[in-house]
RNA sequence: GGCGCUAUGGUGCAACGGUUAGCACGCGGCCCUUUCAAGGCCGAAAUACGGGUUCGAUUCCCGUUAGCGCUACCA
């Protein structure tokens, strides 16, 4: 359902746009994916362009953070970042070009007298003829010809205004409800104007970079009638619209800092996979038409496009993000998953070089594919699962009191680690075979001395299998922490 | 207030005039079992309300209600 008269493939570009407020908000983040997924399908190109117009806050180290997690995200760009603080001249001559050819004018009006953009009491008798006013400067007569100017975009009396949305269809605008809105900012002591506005630039960048589909939160549906109206006085045709429902917080109002956390580098921080996370943006919104729900990016690829998108805002269910977590943990190829895991003991200070290469890196292997099923976070596997890594962890003490209670736990465990530490053959089935001995010659169920020996070896009452759990630490460590637990008892 | 957008279980989505309204998360139960997950099976749970149009509406139209957005010399 795409506009017809949009492109041709292969000439689709795309932009995200965001402005620096330091962070990559999760909203911001499914726009830049939709973006990135749209251009990728089309074989378009995807611009990046921080709009930074905002004299105030005009950091560039605010950008940092949302380069960062647009690259966790595995969202690229082919051209850009642009600044658009760095292109005031652009905004200027296309401004200058609207009063030129009469479809902006100075406005005089002081920005707190302005009596434009209420709604004017004509037509009394009928309701449906209210339109907003209009300032008197806007027909040659200044209100207070001693103020410096402002330039204001001259709307059309009457008429409407139409665009084409690939989410939401066509859609048209009554003229007379749009205000006069400001194209440059009255200027300071010798410049004749100031600073371009929000309408202003966007246009303007979006123009000049041959933009052709605008891909954008719904936030903007009320702004893009003034912006196709901009698009008109310049000469330009406008792009396609594409805007996205907004993400919402559980109690349905806009997702905050109230609702958690917004910002995407967060959930990189509590060790979400990116792959997981963008799966579960990409479905917040969006839907391939079927029931299916798992697409690695090679698949979003293919199969996204925008009349896929919803029109309603949808809420975050970060139970739900969670869940795909744990299953990204499960499904993804290993080899995919260990640089991740490499990473988070390193930040933990458990990694060892060992692990890097040949039998190291075999052995690491084994052992995170051992514990993935278990994990639902990166930072899991250097906590919970610290004793596959490391000599120094602690006993859990709910571990202990869950499955120590039985007077028979000592002896058992000392039965268990001589019986261990005489086998010749270091095995699943020849741990299986002497665990079950020691059991039976007790006279009790393997499944308490399994449980115990569990706590004792990893210090957790939760663990993947414990005979596979032996195979993977080893005769010698098995053994050592048996022992030391043995002696634990005995004090 | 004005203008606009939206409305399927608690949540995310399917069904784009004809289905016993489907899937997933979450929730409850059962199975499996060596802890905990995973997995399997079962269950509770929805078309906001009211009018039309139609042989037939979740689906199309209108109204109501609700939620959200916009309403800056912010972006």
């Amino acid at each position: 359902m795409t506009d017809a008269s949009a492109t041709q493939k292969g000439s689709v570009r795309v932009r995200f746009a965001p402005s620096p407020t330091g962070y990559l908000h999760v909203g911001g983040a499914r726009t830049a994916l939709f973006n990135w997924l749209f251009a990728r399908k089309e074989r378009g190109t995807m611009i990046l362009r921080i709009e930074d117009t905002d004299a105030e806050r005009n950091k560039p180290e605010l950008v940092t953070g949302i380069i960062e997690g647009l690259k966790w995200l595995g969202v690229s760009w082919d051209e850009g970042p642009y600044y658009q603080s760095q292109r005031t001249e652009l905004y200027r001559e296309m401004a200058k070009k609207c009063l030129a050819n009469g479809s902006a004018f100075r406005c005089y009006c002081p920005p707190e007298k302005y009596v434009g953009g209420d709604h004017a009491e004509e037509g009394a008798e009928d309701a449906k003829v209210r339109r907003v006013a209009r300032c008197t400067c806007r027909d040659g007569k200044p209100s207070s010809p001693e103020t410096k100017p402002a330039l204001r975009f001259k709307v059309p009396a009457g008429g409407t205004t139409k665009f084409f949305d690939a989410v939401f269809g066509g859609r048209e605008f009554s003229n007379d409800e749009i205000k006069d809105f400001v194209l440059l900012r009255s200027g300071k002591e010798g410049e004749e104007f100031g600073q371009a506005m929000y309408q202003m630039s966007v246009v303007a960048d979006d123009i000049d970079m041959r933009i052709t589909h605008v891909i954008r939160g719904a936030d903007h549906i009320s702004n893009t009638p003034k912006q196709v109206l901009l698009y008109r006085a310049l000469g330009a045709e406008p792009p396609v619209f594409a805007h996205v429902p907004l993400i919402l917080g559980p109690d349905k109002s806009r997702l905050s800092k109230r609702h958690g956390a917004t910002d995407v580098n967060v959930y990189r921080r509590e060790g979400f996979l990116p792959e997981a996370f963008r799966n579960f943006l990409a479905l917040l919104g969006w839907a391939a038409g079927g029931d299916e729900e798992f697409f690695r990016t090679k698949e979003l690829v293919e199969k996204f496009s925008l009349d896929g998108v919803s029109r309603t805002n949808g809420v975050f269910d970060r139970a739900k993000l969670e869940w795909f977590n744990t299953q990204y943990l499960q499904k993804l190829p290993i080899e995919d998953l260990l640089p991740q895991v490499e990473e988070q003991l390193k930040q933990d200070g458990l990694w060892k070089e060992e692990w890097a290469a040949g039998a190291g890196r075999e052995w690491f292997s084994r052992t995170v594919d051992l514990l993935r099923p278990r994990v639902r976070l990166l930072p899991d596997f250097g906590s919970w699962s610290r004793a596959f890594f490391s000599d120094e962890f602690t006993i859990d003490p709910a571990a202990k009191a869950k499955f120590w209670k039985d007077e028979k736990v000592p002896i058992l465990l000392a039965k268990l680690a001589e019986a261990l530490a005489g086998l010749t053959e270091w095995n699943h089935d020849a741990c299986d075979h002497a665990s079950r001995k020691v059991a039976e010659e007790a006279g009790v169920k393997a499944g308490l001395l399994i449980n115990a020996t569990r706590v004792a070896i990893v210090g957790q009452a939760v663990a993947p299998p414990l005979f596979d759990t032996m195979v993977v630490l080893g005769q010698e460590r098995v053994v050592r922490r048996l022992r030391a637990v043995v002696i634990g008892f005995a004090k």
